[in-house]
DNA sequence: TGTACATCAGTGAACGCGCGTTCACTGATGTAC
DNA sequence: TGTACATCAGTGAACGCGCGTTCACTGATGTAC
């Protein structure tokens, strides 16, 4: 298929289908296929089709919390909303991204809390970028960017957590808020409020 | 096991199971055992295993679109935030309560688009909610309650996402916001804004 | 009231299928002498 | 250089298992005369 090791093709194909099929159809059979080797194959590669699938969660999907932790220490430069901005469009890409594959452990709640383990472990999970944020927007208080009776915690809640739902609420509906404008609106009405 | 209609013990068993074992391991085998009945029975009641999840589906997941929506038909009365407290409360519980279902649908993306087609049909969604608080805050705006400027759909976007990221980014955590104080500072935030 | 038949909710046992996994094997490449 | 053996990535075919589904059947209840 393509010249790349096999372990990797194994990688991209499970990846693939676990977005195209979702998890419960992405056999061994169907990944291998896409693969370009045999089921066999697969075995040598991975202790299971369990394991394929954690490697997958853990090696493919992209880590947003660094992202914002780098952003946080060092506060400051561009203008608060302009750096709100651009964490919230970031946010949504990674959500879009990673959602999907996420939300189909609810399916397999063994292997969900397995890899929740895991996550944990690792110190990672889904929670860590709202304490990353919560953290930037604390460093902005303290230079005097942020009302100092603000709640850091609840607006950095409120930013991912919209960029997070815009990932699932529009699969049904015809098409979902373009990214970087989406964020430039969630990130200008968290700044200003809704009273004056 | 209990007194009620097989049918509607079974669909009693089906939600239980996903919700615990999750969808992919709900098998029909299980779903009677816990109905009480036998897996024939099953099949007596329902078409197939397919019909009964869409129908738990349908059925049981309790709406949040009308109950905005009713708020939206009469804006006014107690305060701004106070309102917004409210609607957040119950999204946080109805979140709670029906996204682990609804993700799981992520696993199997044929039946995921049979639901969402069956959404659409009959004009709901997720997405519904955020539209009908968006009509709500529109309704405060020509009231002179919120300001003539804000983006009303940006904060209905934040105020609800926030709700629904709650329902799952705590799962590998230790443990999720308590969902009256989590609502409160959430409707505060979203008032006040992070800047003076 | 008794008899004959119809309807209904439900069952135990079997069915075929597709799944994850393993088996014995192959052909190519590397290595020792 | 030739020979003998070791290693390695990979395969085709089979395995047993659990799944969704169907089959022929049962016992209880209702109904016509």
């Amino acid at each position: 298929m393509e010249n790349k090791p096999t372990r990797v093709r194994l990688l991209d194909a499970a990846h693939e289908l676990m977005l195209t099929v979702g998890l419960a159809r992405a056999t061994t059979k169907e990944i291998a296929r896409a693969a370009g080797c045999s089921e066999a194959a697969l075995y040598k590669h991975f202790d299971s089709k369990e394991e394929l699938f954690v490697l997958v969660l853990t090696e493919r999907l992209p880590p947003l919390g660094p992202l914002i932790g780098g952003l946080a220490a060092e506060p400051g430069g561009r203008s608060l909303e302009e750096n709100l901005t651009e964490i919230a469009h970031r946010a949504c890409l990674f959500y879009e991204q990673s959602f999907p594959i996420a939300a189909s452990l609810y399916a397999e709640t063994q292997l969900k809390r397995r890899h929740d383990e895991a996550m944990r472990e690792r110190g990672t999970g889904p929670h860590i970028p709202i304490q990353g944020l919560d953290a930037y927007l604390r460093a902005e208080q303290a230079l005097g960017r942020v009302r100092p009776d603000a709640d850091t915690f609840a607006a950095a809640s409120l930013l991912l957590g919209a960029c997070a739902q815009r990932a699932f609420a529009y699969d049904a509906a015809e098409e979902r808020p373009e990214g970087a404008e989406f964020a430039a609106r969630l990130a200008r009405t968290l700044v200003a409020g809704l009273v004056v």
